[in-house]
DNA sequence: GCGCCACTTTGAAGCGCTTCAAGATGTCAG
DNA sequence: CTGACATCTTGAAGCGCTTCAAAGTGGCGC
């Protein structure tokens, strides 16, 4: 009786129960009914092989169940593993989430996101965010914003974990320093994202402060451009003695630059990465870098992102602080010839 | 006038034009009226800042411009660049792309495609497909399936590009064999999913022919596992002299393993890799293994999804061939002692 | 037995857009 | 000037679900 091929709908189930559409509505979602009628729902969907148009639903409750999960650029690693990892762990029978990439465009960024409250997000992570824009918060009031890596402007109500670049920074430049380079390269991520500019603020403060000069040089981050930009920076004079890059994978091109030069790593230049990429330790020699806490991020904003959807309350501001890990790609600089 | 703060609607272009909704639907597509009445549509829109609502359009018409890519596991690095190129690539005015994770879980993947369905995604990229699953043949004939990596069974509408397994894993046996190696483990994709299966089956079939003892050992993605998993390979005697790692990121185990036990390579341990990460060329000895053109094949996906979204026509099949990158990994097996 | 209350159930009105079939308008041949 | 035809335009019916307000149900105290 049953097998029309179509795929059944609320009316069918209404059908077959003898109930109305909204009765069947309200029973399939708990939300009202006695405990005798939600069964006979229930049972009667699992026999169809009910499920709910979730394009519908979105249409008419303004709700979707889906998670937006925003990176600025995949080319970069951490993002890259923090998307899959926030996939991966936002994946709920009720929710799911899905990815996008502005592909370092800003503009683009913004559209997307709009792009995602059009298609009904319940909520928006945001990796990092482009705090620059003023439109965020015309965002954030259709729906709940998550950012990460750094504040959201403008917004009243804000949920974001920061990362502390500033202590990031600081530590990396101390040992530089400490180790008796005078003169470091920092490769950032190029300046797209308005989103750098802290760090490189930061950057000048401190280097001011430790009496270190230290240039400021964009980098892409996919090796052949990294490669390319360190090459430019290792055969420039001076020729700095250490470079802390920004981003693992910009490290991963002074390797590549400096084999190509034969410059070696530790002893004639020392190297500071900034997110830890599993790789990075099978280097010669192993990189030494920043840990930041993955899981303990990821656990934060799967929570932010249950609360704001449950409860719409919006968790304030947590910070999330750097490691130093030492493993030897960091020495004294070669004594002046 | 026209402020209501309310985001303007069909309706609300419809009275300023004092057109029916249905003359707008029409004149905003193109489809109809004439370039006297489009172009007042057109201006009024922009005036009024109308964008439309996906999530309505998709109701009404069972497309949604958007394009799913579904891989199985975004922890496989060559899945994580390949997704987020195609992510960048499929990005068009009209068009975008969702990213989506199943997490190593077969069923979840059918799962979700079936829920890109439901969200009238126009074409679903799969990446790699489990070819076990019947259930294919029911999506294929709702949305465009496109499957990379191996064959998609009982779907009449075939739209694949296959990775040619047989070269390289036939390529890469050959050459430890032609090395002078007798005993080689093959590292390969756990068999959550089926899609590996033949891949093993051409590994066991080309050592037979070859005289070469192997070994298959399931084997995750990630350092830690891999890692892990090597220790229990070159711990297990006899030692196989030579590995085949069907994934890069699997051989990064290798690397650390066999620094943990002091196992110097290439000397006493050859290691081939599978799909040419960027950062294996920075290991010592770097990596030697496949490189597969993945330009090529994201421009190859691209114009499919298209052809298949703008004409419904689906292109047949292509294969995507490996090319081995002799770097250094690879060397006769140490002399019995 | 009546009225009140708490709860379940229902009809109907959307959500914003597409699309079908019918109506309106205009053009051109005869 | 009429009829046939090609186009443009429109009203209305959905797409499948939610939700509001009104209607129906039963239990309980008095």
């Amino acid at each position: 009786m049953s097998g029309t091929g179509r795929r059944p709908t609320l009316k069918d189930i209404a059908a077959e129960t003898g109930l109305s559409m909204a009765a069947v509505s309200y029973a399939l979602r708990g939300l009202q009914g006695t405990p005798e009628t939600q069964a006979r729902v229930q049972e009667a969907a699992e026999r169809l092989g009910y499920q709910a148009d979730p394009v519908a639903r979105a249409l008419a409750s303004g709700r979707s169940g889906s998670i937006g999960v925003l990176c600025a650029s995949l080319e970069d690693l951490w993002q890259q593993r923090l998307a899959a990892a926030l996939g991966r762990e936002l994946l709920a029978p009720d929710r799911n989430a899905w990815i996008i990439d502005s592909a370092g465009d800003a503009d683009r960024q913004l559209q997307l996101a709009q792009h995602l409250v059009d298609h009904r997000a319940d909520a928006i992570v945001v990796i990092p965010i482009d705090p620059g824009a003023k439109e965020w918060a015309k965002i954030a009031q259709q729906a709940a914003v998550i950012a990460i890596g750094d504040a959201l402007p403008a917004a009243k109500a804000k949920s974001e974990v920061l990362f502390d670049n500033e202590a990031g920074v600081s530590t990396a430049l101390r040992r530089l320093a400490g180790a008796g380079h005078r003169s470091v390269a920092v490769l950032s991520p190029s300046r797209r994202f308005e989103v750098e500019r802290p760090a490189e603020e930061i950057a000048q403060r401190i280097a001011f402060g430790l009496k270190l000069k230290i240039r400021i040089v964009p980098c892409p981050h996919d090796l052949a451009g990294a490669t390319e930009v360190a090459r430019t920076v290792l055969t420039s004079t001076p020729r700095p003695t250490g470079i802390l890059a920004l981003a693992d994978s910009m490290a991963f091109g002074v390797y590549a630059a400096s084999a190509e030069l034969g410059i070696k790593l530790p002893d004639e230049l020392s190297l500071l990465g900034y997110d830890d990429q599993p790789m990075s330790q099978l280097l010669c020699p192993p990189l030494s870098t920043f840990h930041w806490p993955l899981d303990e991020l990821v656990a934060d904003v799967v929570a932010r992102v249950t609360s704001a959807v449950d409860t719409n309350r919006r968790v304030r501001r947590t910070t999330v602080e750097p490691t130093l890990i030492e493993r030897g790609s960091v020495a004294a600089p070669p004594s002046r010839a």
